[in-house]
DNA sequence: TTGTATGCGTTATCAA
DNA sequence: TTGATAACGCATACAA
């Protein structure tokens, strides 16, 4: 079933049912009946590929990912196809992982699909070494890039983030002002918000002089957080705070705490990061870090749509962080 | 830069430059290599949507999905995008929400958009009243459709699902036989799966003399399970297990239990469903049931390939459960 | 307002 | 082993 068979059984050219489906003016309404009555008698769809073909464009976007199970980046992708398909578009969802050969190779084969642009969540996809990140810049060449929490100075790369850096440097100075002194930061990744994040942090004890703090990198399993902790603990012995750089981690702190009777929040804050499900899961319910994920992929999706549309957009758009205080902080 | 422009930079027709690109055999080395040097060189990538049309395929599978910010579709979602990448497929997320009209709509779309298959991701996708599945039946006379935790007999539908009548069956009367006598079950969804867990709860209590039990349908909202526990506790006082339809329930009952200061598992045992990083996140960590949503998603893949290649695949296949003990029963 | 002719970039069929 | 040519189904410029 395609165009002539409609064309035919409407008694009309292909150029008039053309213009019936995709909705010109130009047509008048009896034949416009004779078309619409010929498409619904048949059950005719347009054949997308023959329409992507013509106009090079299935109006596709695609979604790359470390992976869709992390409960942060499953909200994004969930705002992202949404906003997406209520613009007209779909979205061909990819998993990458961590491993910058595959996402080199995933993001090529999206373009090889003939996506009509990419939207990268995740900082973890603008790497440290700048040569590494050549493979975005050549993509953006074709297609708009569109990044989530991570950003790359290049031509047709869009970037839009929370204020990471700000987020951990206010709530170190809020609890300094606690009276809160031996500061512990956990976090597992180098990304560039990961970076930030970290950052924040320690500038917050450049005028402290009697605060004290540690750093330590998590191995990626949670249940290894407790016996980490126990391990740093015998060079540094005092800990008053734990600050996270995300939820997740936050448990595990939590979960130490437990095993060691030390009580929350009265000997010991923890604060996560990004407000997720997790944060209202845990006992005691975390304080964390709103970095409002959702105003952020919305934001993307409407840049992407300007950016269609030929409009100017800012290169990057950093959106603030909020507190949420619940039980674990006084 | 298309298939002329190669062909001509190679000196070679266009069939043979398509013999090249498709790998077949009958070309010869010397030719081949022409062919391969020509794209190398101009960095050429075959039109996909060219592609498409001619072949009737851009090996494009339909996810669909209620909620991928949902933890357990989520988790679903990234094995089955990534079992299907393997195979060389890519993947079309659709978050449909759980309205049906929105269901319909979005499985059309998908059709239209020509994927090979549709792969529903959650039991929400088969209906309750027969009249209201049509809508997958009429798709699948078009293209495979596989339903992950949902039964439907129809043509060209193929079902993986884990036994869940039997997983609460078994756990209910595990638990009787630790002389507990009061039951509470709480449940949100009425899907297939939701169905068949509430009879599963409901069997075991037929040769039962002196036990009790309730159902209680809670909301959506989890912060609301507290005083819906609570408002029950007035017919039923005594509650000595809560069995939860998923893992987030789960915590609601475990909040609801801290806040009455009622000890776990000694005086309550709660039981979750799905084995989702709640159950760990979670004080104390839940006693849940193991669904495996990864070996069901990668039988779903593995048996549509067989389905595209034209193997008879039962229609239903059921997987079984295993119970995981944590702290939340004795 | 409607119809005709052509291009989009492939794959596939049939000869050579 | 290679090449010419016909589909594939649609959009659109141009003509009527």
């Amino acid at each position: 079933m395609n165009i002539y068979d409609i064309s035919k059984k409407a008694g009309v050219s292909i150029a008039t049912r053309s213009r019936v489906i995709n909705g010109s003016t130009k047509v008048s309404p009896a034949t416009r009946a004779k078309v619409l009555a010929a498409i619904e008698e048949t059950g005719y769809t347009p054949n997308a590929f023959a329409r992507g073909l013509g106009l090079n464009s299935m109006r596709t976007i695609g979604i790359l990912c470390a992976d869709a199970s992390d409960i942060y980046l499953a909200n994004a992708i969930y705002i992202v196809e949404s906003e997406l398909r209520d613009q007209g578009y779909n979205s061909i969802l990819c998993c990458t992982g961590y491993a910058l050969d595959k996402k080199q190779k995933d993001l090529q084969l999206l373009i090889s699909k003939r996506v009509d642009a990419v939207v990268m969540i995740g900082s973890n996809y603008v790497e440290s070494d700048d040569r590494d990140n050549n493979y975005i810049i050549e993509a953006a060449k074709k297609i708009p890039i569109m990044i989530i929490n991570g950003y790359l100075d290049a031509t047709n790369v869009y970037c839009c983030l929370s204020d990471d850096y700000q987020a951990t440097f206010d709530i170190t100075k809020k609890l300094m002002g606690k009276n809160i002194k031996y500061f512990l930061y956990l976090y597992r990744s180098e990304s560039y918000s990961g970076k930030k994040k970290l950052s924040g942090f320690r500038d917050a004890f450049e005028d402290c002089q009697h605060c004290d703090h540690r750093e330590l990198k998590c191995t990626v399993e949670i249940t290894d957080i407790v016996n980490q902790i126990d391990s740093i603990k015998q060079s540094f012995p005092t800990i008053d705070a734990i600050i996270c750089s995300d939820d997740e981690i936050a448990v595990g702190a939590l979960k130490w705490a437990k095993k060691n009777k030390i009580s929350i929040p009265t000997r010991l804050s923890v604060v996560g990061f990004n407000n997720s499900k997790y944060a209202t899961i845990s006992t005691p319910e975390l304080t964390t870090i709103d970095n409002h994920c959702d105003s952020v992929c919305k934001n993307v999706v409407n840049n992407l749509m300007r950016v269609f549309n030929g409009e100017n957009i800012p290169k990057k758009l950093m959106l603030s962080t909020d507190l949420v205080i619940r039980e674990t902080t006084k």
